[in-house]
DNA sequence: CGCCGTCTTGACGAATCTCAAATAAAGTGG
DNA sequence: CCACTTTATTTGAGATTCGTCAAGACGGCG
């Protein structure tokens, strides 16, 4: 993500006030951005191993492309649901929200990944995704996805993938909340994110973590404090180096090794 | 639940060989048992809302009904993925294995709650589901619902609701793991148990547990001990009474405002 | 009736959290 | 671009929660 980050356009910040302002507020980019038979992630986004004719009908329900400015709002707990936003550009935390009113992190989301499924179920969002940098996102009709799920097998299949994808994601989650200590959680964090650097590209070894560590702790059910004396003590012991959220992974077969250990 | 083992079945409990083994010892039970649309559980299961048309389309790819007698596995890790199950009677859990060989559990299941959706990513299963006591389920070809949901509409939208409800199913066991305290989850585990069994017809202040204290454990994250040790401290405190596996809730109110607590 | 798996309870220890203070980095307005 | 304000990060010391180890009780099943 650090060429990313080197693209990534100086947007002011603006405060949301509330769902409506932020979402006319996200800039509809529709006429400069390409389409998904051109789109460099196709291979890795919801157009994968689709015909020419399925594309065509992807194509035609991807109504809008817009910018979502860093700390902005993509969708919140409570809104209607009537769209997949499939990430062009840029990163994404999403959020949960408990009975109680505290936050978690649910997860982090980067180009080629598909966001908003939580509102398949019931119709409306049950969580918020926020913008962790000025990134750009695909919004895909979801009435139209199902009719063309309903003609096209191939796109059924994808979109059986996308909310399959998801339940898997998760379920890792629950593995690293339920069963791994602070050292493996944190390894495991790091470890993911450099895969998935790689998987699309980009440097699997050095990257900016584009969240606070408070966010990386609310992520992995730990705080903030044990997060940053993990990184200093992973420094320590020549595992990586940190740097603010600069990492540079120097270990990383040790760091997987942590993260399958019996304990 | 209580009811429900009453009526069980009496099976020899048999171990586990191979996959083969323990597929082909499962009992086909299929002249026997109703079909979905005079089903009990029509109301709770993939059925609900569906046409007359459309549950006939069902009931042709229902195609098994079998029962799994106490600790046999439905499927496991690794099965090719074929179809999904709905349980009719008895009660499921689901465990993940870690990288490490770790067992986890990730969730137990009812009458009515549907089994399997791990496959539908990969084709294979990323986890497996036991009997924790003698039960019964319809097995659904996938590809048979695949078919049917291109075809009625309604039968799509059941298919989508099956798979949004896993994601936030473990959405709220992420919230679990991932906020709140050994207290707060074991509370929010009877409260949930409580008001499953409330939906399904059953006395939601008094249950059996059918799992032991490690499986409860394993599925929050604790250790038996841990799980144990609160158990009496909630009876001590007259929040409820435990007599080995079976709970009776005194005071589920306080018991839901320890989950909801902020701190 | 006796065995084995399950459960309870206690004492102790380790991992993680809390509170606090100092430092570093990022954002803001002139 | 600089000075100022705010936010994020690091590190330490002490408190707390939960896990570990161990022993004994209970209970279902053969």
């Amino acid at each position: 993500m650090g060429a990313v980050a080197a693209v990534a356009v100086k947007t002011a910040m603006t405060t949301n006030v509330s769902p409506f302002r932020a979402r006319s507020a996200l800039r509809d980019v529709s006429r400069t951005a390409p389409t998904c038979s051109t789109c460099t992630l196709r291979e890795v986004c919801l157009p994968v191993g689709l015909t020419t004719d399925a594309m065509t009908g992807l194509e035609a329900i991807v109504t809008t492309r817009m910018r979502v400015a860093k700390g902005e709002t993509l969708y919140r707990s409570g809104d209607r649901f009537t769209a997949l936003y499939a990430i062009r550009l840029g990163s994404f935390k999403t959020v949960l929200l408990a009975d109680d009113g505290h936050e978690q992190v649910a997860g982090y989301h980067m180009p080629g990944e598909i966001l908003g499924t939580d509102g398949v179920g019931l119709g409306r969002h049950d969580g918020e995704a926020i913008a962790l940098e000025d990134s750009e996102v695909c919004a895909i009709s979801f009435e139209g996805l199902r009719r063309l799920a309903r003609d096209q097998e191939a796109v059924q299949q994808n979109l059986h993938r996308v909310l399959a994808d998801e339940i898997m994601r998760e379920r890792k989650i629950m593995v690293i909340l339920g069963t791994m200590s602070a050292e493996q959680r944190l390894a495991a964090f790091l470890v993911d994110l450099s895969e998935r650097y790689r998987a699309r590209g980009y440097s699997s070894s050095e990257f900016v973590l584009r969240m606070t560590r408070e966010e990386i702790g609310s992520y992995l059910g730990l705080k903030l404090e044990t997060v940053s004396r993990l990184l200093s003590r992973f420094q320590r012991e020549a595992l990586l180096q940190v740097q603010g959220r600069v990492v540079k992974l120097l270990d990383p077969i040790t760091l997987r090794q942590l993260v399958e250990q019996s304990s």
